[in-house]
This record gives C-alpha cells, sequence and structure tokens, in this order.
DNA sequence: GCGATCGATAACTCTCTGGCTATTGGAAAC
DNA sequence: GTTTCCAATAGCCAGAGAGTTATCGATCGC
C-alpha cells in the first residue's frame, strides 16, 4: 500500500544525501573514495547514505576491482513528478467543479 | 544560502504532513477540527504539523469566529518542480557532452 | 605472499522530531 | 457572566536516524 514516492521524499529529505545525489547527476559516475572527499563526513558515513539512495532506487552501483562506481537513475524521480501533478490535478479540478457550479447558477 | 527546495522536502517527508496537504488540495479549506477527524492522531499533533506546513509556505490559515480554516497553497511546489527539472538539465547536458565527444573523435 | 587501499558493516552516541497530555486564550452559546 | 468549544502552546517522552570510530573482506601493487 506504501506509495512509490514516500521513500522518494524520506531519502531526500536529507540535504547530505540529496548533495551526493545531485552530484551524480551533475558529473556522472563517482566512486565512494571521490564522493567521501567531497561530502566533508566519514567514509562509512557517505556508504550509508549511498545505500539509502540505492534503496530508493535513485542510484546504481556498478563494481570494478576493489573500486564500487555510483551513478544516479534519473527515471526514479518520475513518482515524484507524478505526485506533483496529481496535486495540481487535485486543485485543477476543484476550480473546474466551481465554474460548472457557477454556470449552473447563472442558467 | 538555504535553497528554497530544502524545506519542501523536509516537511513533505512526514506521511501525516503530506496527507494533511494531500487532503487540502484534494477537498479544499477544511478546519483544524475537520483535518483531525481524518487524521488519527490529536489535535494538538494536527495543529503542530500545520504550523510546518504553513512555515514552508504550503499552506494559509484563514480566522472565521472561534474556527481556523487551513488551505494549500499550489504555487509553493514550484521549487520541488524545478529541482527536479534541474537533476533532469543536469543529466540532459551530460549526454550532449558526450555526444560531441563522439562526434569529435569521429572527425 | 604481504602490506596497503577501498568500501561495507557493526556498535555506539547524540540530536531531532513526531507523538502524547495538560493547559491556556478566545469566541460563541446560553 | 458562566460554560462550552476550537485551536494553539508548553512540556514531556520515545523512537528514528545521521554521525562517529573500529573492524572486516576483498582486491590491487609490490
Amino acid at each position: 500500500m506504501s506509495q512509490p514516492h514516500e521513500i522518494l521524499f524520506k531519502t531526500l529529505a536529507d540535504p547530505t544525501r540529496r548533495a551526493i545525489f545531485e552530484r551524480l547527476c551533475r558529473d556522472g559516475d563517482q566512486t565512494v573514495a571521490a564522493l567521501t572527499a567531497r561530502a566533508g563526513i566519514s567514509q562509512p558515513a557517505v556508504s550509508k547514505h549511498l545505500g539509502v539512495l540505492k534503496q530508493a532506487g535513485l542510484v546504481r552501483d556498478r563494481h570494478e576491482g576493489r573500486n564500487t562506481h555510483y551513478s544516479a537513475e534519473l527515471g526514479a524521480l518520475a513518482p515524484l513528478i507524478d505526485w506533483t501533478n496529481q496535486m495540481a490535478g487535485f486543485w485543477q479540478s476543484r476550480f473546474d467543479n466551481l465554474e460548472d457550479l457557477l454556470k449552473r447558477m447563472d442558467q
């Protein structure tokens, strides 16, 4: 029953985690070490964040020797876009109903 | 320096709070009592959530006698839409750069 | 093989927050 | 004016989660 946007909001609510995702979107493929260098937090903390992002489907990992590369999965943002559109839709349909009402009252 | 989408992600990360906002989008204007009836939590908890939503600019309040009505501010979602578009933009421009590179290599 | 490096896991701490009850301030009803 | 009702505030508590250090498994360079 849990909606797909639920996990996205929770995951992207943390600024550090969002920053990691943004960096992967901007600059593409990155190793954990490269991400840690810029994150300003410890390597285990970065790994944990990457785990959460992966769980949410926002990133993929690719193993290459002893390095692990992460990359953003842009498609994972779709449920978020859907949700905002849905909210806008509710708004619009309420507005339409009001218009209909006024039209009927005008008869 | 704090981006406008920061507070939106934080605010909408909580399911109860998001449910309140969704309800206001769907059904429009609601009193605190009406929202409390459906929320499954105490009235003070609902009031606190409404305070956070208001702080984020996601809702407006309107006082009418001893009742307080809340309504959704749909425009407040704009920074969220902007952010997702920006991520998509980063993605696209990296793709374009790759195309350019391949084109140059092809010469 | 051996030491060094990369990344994940474990175990712990500390803060932040979402929930509660109790109370208060106003506005209506009587 | 007193009581009743609505919503906000205060104060408290428990759980979640973001950070830390320590450690381990695996892979590379020598």
